[in-house]
DNA sequence: GATATCCTGTCCGAATCTGAACACTTGGCT
DNA sequence: AGCCAAGTGTTCAGATTCGGACAGGATATC
């Protein structure tokens, strides 16, 4: 699909880091490359990326993966619209959904197949970008939005979705008017 | 926490069913069963659930989890409010990745630790809830909301978050002294 | 069929909101 | 200092929106 994305990998083992290149080179438009979680505020300061891979396990006796937890809340508290893609080599089941109910938007077991590399890590620039847009709404179409929904839920009744939003009923009917609903 | 959660199960085992039933009967107000997805929607119409907890894998032969994932769209399209928690014999790690990524709040495997079942159960509802709160605000609430984001993102700069807004900086004042920010 | 209930769509004077303009402060730059 | 760019907080005539009221349609109940 697009050819746009920047992508951060962290990861310490430099045959992944080479091998994570060469799949991502076709279809990314600029990959970084850390070894570690230290230097990552400026890295991602420097650059604006569109997800950042991130590897759960840079202490081989360290399988937890509270390494990569630790990475991803880094890079949640610095930019929450910017998606994070973990991997691992041991992961079990509870790790990988831990990792997921903790804001990851995806989880690879490594060895990887480029194929699916390349589609998570171009499906997570993509939900960043959805949230970044998402991010920018003006506050006309936020309005809008919160119409459209209140009205799906109360099944077209516009009474009761005036009611349920705060509004009188002629407000409502303006607004719709206003935004073609 | 609370003991006013309503739990549906979806279980085709009686074993695990039974077992479900003493694990949540402490915490929960009300614990209903289903031996299969048969008759889903008039069981979700007929009480007001807080969570419901899914099977993956009903047909033995088949442990793809596909009728669980089929089971969550179907939840999910009849309200989108009530959270999945699915849980399985057979998991992988892709089969739990995908789960989560197509919706699921929480993904155990059997056998369980009653606790755990309980914490994952409690949570979800407790997701539920916060989610249906969020949906009733008010047109007042929504947009406060968004002018805080704005404000936030924007550093407190109140010319260009109104810019962002697309209204006029008096009219972000405006708004600002009528919530208070 | 008559009655009641709930919803819809529209009207209008009063209340509210709008944004350009203005005066002022702050911080950087030569 | 002097200058410039950018941000702040407020004012006011004009535009917009407010919501109660009204008439009509649809559906249920007796």
């Amino acid at each position: 699909m697009s050819t746009q994305d920047c992508v951060l990998v962290v990861e310490d083992d430099p045959d992944v880091r080479r091998s994570a290149r060469v799949a991502l080179a076709y279809d990314t438009a600029r990959v970084e490359m850390l070894e570690s979680l230290e230097g990552l505020e400026p890295a991602l300061a420097a650059t604006a990326f569109d997800v950042v891979l991130l590897d759960m396990n840079f202490v081989i006796a360290e399988r937890s993966g509270s390494a990569g937890l630790n990475g991803m809340a880094r890079v949640r508290a610095f930019d929450p619209t910017l998606t994070v893609v973990l991997m691992t080599a041991y992961g079990g089941v509870t790790l990988a959904v831990e990792a997921l109910k903790q804001g990851a938007v995806d989880f690879i077991l490594k060895p990887w197949r480029n194929e699916k590399l390349v589609a998570a890590v171009s499906a997570a620039a993509q939900i960043t970008r959805t949230r970044r847009s998402a991010e920018t709404l003006q506050l006309d179409a936020v309005e809008k939005s919160a119409i459209e929904r209140a009205l799906t839920r109360h099944h077209g009744n516009i009474s009761s979705a005036a009611g349920a939003l705060g509004i009188s009923r002629a407000a409502l009917y303006r607004r719709m008017s206003k935004y073609g609903l």
